[in-house]
DNA sequence: CTGAAACGGGAATTTAAATTCCATTGAAAC
DNA sequence: GTTTCAATGGAATTTAAATTCCCGTTTCAG
């Protein structure tokens, strides 16, 4: 990878590749310009310089800087690459998918071609997971958990097996926005433990689907008990936690081929995060 | 008679139309640029007038008395309709957000009104986040991905900060499969010696985003170096360890007011499992 | 703190592309 | 056969884009 020469390039990929062994080589701004390159190519293909230097806000003697860093004539040279790669992109104009699932099922679609059907049904999956939380993820419920967190002493998380990563990124989010919050890991089955401190004046934060986690149900029973506000994320209505919940957010009540989606609730976890953060942005203008 | 009228035309569908309306009052070398333009919009919308002209064996100026014909100032106004055409038609041009995140980013979308635009554009963010995996996560990358996974002795799982939810995820569903997994986790500040054993036998999973940790950069460069496989999660081409990996795959490049995206990367890892035990699966009914 | 080197902004210049203009051709009318 | 006029080729001009160059600013070494 190291010993990439101009010229071999070709096609995108090729000039993708030489342009990454070579970034760590270039200056602040042509990396600026390199990103942006990478990841908007159709825009890199078709605009003008002067407007691609626009929209990276950058001159567009730097565009012409960037090609020359590597080796190329002039910034055309570059555009010309994208350009091509762009056609191979057309004739095959499948841009829409529901058309593709259709294949899958009919089974017409060449499963030895770059992509993976079944992996495509995976994504359909979690794309719909995701839209279902512009139903379920309401302002209102966002805010009111929003509030249970910003009132309370300490925020407790709680989330077993396959919702432990659920758990850790909202622990992890919490402490940097500054949330006293303890994370309820169970490490050394303690569990029971780390929950005894749970009081009227906390809020716990519940994850937790299929098969649920009596652990986990029976920390939820007791911050109930003992009057902490909870905040519930699992899969559906008939979940033992929603009826413990003040509030409760439902996602990823999907399965595929055995798999069920994790996408919705990680995309709900950060929906609640960052509600979070904007309302403390609000809140310190204000003070 | 004609009641087509060149105000209403905005997009090539419209143009064609159009200019089917107006072909039988054109004069005979206008028929056949005519024809052309109608036959070859990828030239059209690409090339420059006077490409155009020599593949029509006509004069450029032909070509502008041809647009003005039809009511255009000139023929680049008739380019610039194919070239938003053209766009239109590429692969992953519906589910592109960006430029709606540009404009949060610039706060010229309302950030303060009724509904939470914020998360409706993170949502769609996401959205965009997974769909990209159709064109990374190809099935001969899983493939090698897996292969690597079930020839090695042990598999290790690093990923810090943000990224650590995802490796627990890993390393969940590998113990699930029976994979000899262990999670570089970091407990006690002894991530380097946790990563000392990793030999040319093993497998390492890296997950990084910005900001790339430090260490785990170094336990990538030091598996590399003991000759283990390395299998890269992270963002985009230029990330430190891309150059490390023997595969990698690129998710989340994308950010909203501050908030990266984590679900293309859990889908990815989801997707990963789901290789990993179709194959499992396979090679049983084998046996 | 000082000087050298690299970087980057922006005007000036060059280059290329689009458009206009004019002379010529060719077809139709008388 | 001559006249007329739209249609066309091709040079000339204008316009726009790409590239160069100069100079102020930053960065880093000593």
């Amino acid at each position: 990878m190291t010993s990439m020469e101009k010229g071999q390039i070709k096609d995108v990929d090729g000039f993708n590749a030489y342009l990454a062994s070579r970034f760590d080589g270039l200056s602040k701004q042509l990396k600026k310009i390199a990103r942006f390159v990478l990841d908007n190519p159709i825009d890199t293909a078709l605009d003008t310089a002067a407007e691609i230097a626009g929209k990276i806000e950058v001159q567009p003697s730097s565009l012409i800087r960037f090609a020359q860093a590597l080796g190329f004539d002039g910034f055309s040279e570059i555009q010309r690459i994208f350009r091509g790669g762009l056609v191979q992109q057309l004739p095959g104009y499948s841009a829409n998918y529901s058309h593709r699932i259709e294949k899958l099922k009919e089974g017409t679609e060449d499963t030895a071609s770059s992509d993976h059907p079944v992996l495509n049904v995976f994504i359909d999956a979690n794309i719909d997971a995701i839209n279902a939380l512009r139903a379920d993820a309401t302002e209102a419920k966002l805010n009111e958990a929003v509030g249970y967190i910003n009132k309370a002493r300490h925020v407790y998380v709680v989330g077993q097996r396959r919702s432990y990563p659920v758990a850790i990124y909202l622990y992890y989010m919490m402490r940097n926005l500054d949330v006293p919050t303890y994370l309820l890991d169970g490490v050394g089955g303690l569990l029971p433990e780390q929950a005894n401190q749970i009081g009227p004046e906390d809020t716990v934060i519940v994850v937790t689907f299929p098969n649920y986690s009596d652990q986990v149900i029976s920390i939820a029973h007791k911050a109930a008990e003992n009057g902490a506000k909870v905040v519930g994320l699992t899969d559906r209505l008939v979940s033992p936690i929603v009826k413990l919940s003040d509030v409760y957010f439902l996602s990823d009540k999907v399965e595929v081929s055995g798999f069920r989606t994790v996408a919705g609730t990680m995309c709900l976890a950060q929906a609640l995060m960052i509600a979070l953060g904007l309302d403390r942005e609000t809140a310190g203008e204000n003070a």
